[in-house]
DNA sequence: TGTACATCAGTGAACGCGCGTTCACTGATGTAC
DNA sequence: TGTACATCAGTGAACGCGCGTTCACTGATGTAC
């Protein structure tokens, strides 16, 4: 059942896709190769025609996973949009289409080279992208905000999906929407501010 | 092989003690039975004597890694001097021993209820406390600072075990301890106030 | 206190299952003439 | 443009392995007298 070169082109994306989604959805560890490949429409056979290992494409699926985010966040041109999307209920529920590094955390430094490799370009793509929104400050004291930025929203998104109380949920992404959203360098240009803090 | 009844209690002691830093060091799929089970000093088949399955295991094992989670932070009066010790290196190398939420993070929401539960009541007492320890501002001021406190520590942690490059690791923990661990509200000494961000 | 027996914590073999990976095969695609 | 053959993307069975779980067994512990 031979397949033309474009299709299988094709195939190929359409595996990396899924497997990007259910990696996502499921843990690295949670889902199987047999699972992907049903997702993209293919038997599991044919995998080792596309990819060396189930850590290769792991690999690729995070790259993709990375890349999706990206494309989302250029959207934005405030840095307070952006957080506030990230820290949306919505963001929180969708884990399978949302950042990677909310939906695999902790695993990552679990993984092979080819992952962690991909995810430190990425953060410091992210810091610099940070960096460059942020308004006040030194270029020292920007960097610092991004960093810590980035990481509040990836620790509120991580603790507003592991609790098991929608209440809590919620407060936790509001809190830190409005906190790492800016309280003062508002993302809406209007009222939004009131010191978070003191 | 009968054993006596206090012996076989602190063999219990043990498997659940020697789970919750094998969970944390591999991750819930990452470690099997077996090997909890030699690394506890017995064969797996005694298992099932103890626990009714493996996420029982694991929910005892994550309440008892949240409990020694707590006795740590207990010595710290200051809530600068938790934040900088949760933030230090020293905890970002040892994953095995350090905090729970960190350590599996992501993995939490893919648990069963037992599991999640108590990493829920975890995360309402550890804001209570920060709101505890924070000095200034309303009740409802602190309580967003508490949230938005726990929420950089657990990011900023993953982050930095995530990444590739012990320099930017580095970076990530020493910025997030300015930060979050008081940026002038000194985790040693005094002067503790003065708005983080303007 | 000592003996006889029931209890039961721990052992190790076994089970079934799903996983990552391999492979012989198929039949449509691509190519050489 | 048409024919003949080589290529190779995808299939599905098979492999070996490790996992969670079960179970018959063992022998020290606990208990009844």
């Amino acid at each position: 059942m031979r397949v033309s070169r474009e299709k299988a082109a094709e195939n190929r994306e359409r595996i990396v896709e899924t497997a990007a989604r259910m990696f996502r959805e499921h843990g690295f560890d949670g889902i199987g190769l047999d699972a992907i490949m049903n997702g993209a429409g293919l038997t599991h056979g044919g995998f080792y025609g596309h990819f060396r290992s189930k850590d290769d494409l792991a690999a690729e699926a995070v790259t993709r996973a990375l890349e999706r985010g990206v494309e989302k966040q250029s959207r934005y041109t405030k840095l307070g949009d952006l957080v506030s999307g990230y820290l949306s209920e919505r963001h929180c529920a969708d884990r399978a289409n949302g950042c990677a590094v909310g939906a695999l955390g902790a695993d990552i430094v679990r993984q092979g080279e080819g992952v962690r490799a991909v995810l430190t370009a990425y953060v410091q793509g992210q810091l610099d992208r940070f960096t460059y929104l942020l308004k006040n400050g030194t270029a020292a004291s920007r960097r610092k905000r991004a960093i810590t930025t980035l990481a509040g929203m990836v620790g509120a998104l991580t603790l507003a999906r592991a609790v098991d109380d929608s209440a809590l949920s919620k407060e936790i992404l509001a809190a830190a929407r409005d906190a790492f959203g800016g309280p003062k360098r508002a993302a809406h240009g209007h009222s939004r501010h009131t010191g978070t803090r003191s």
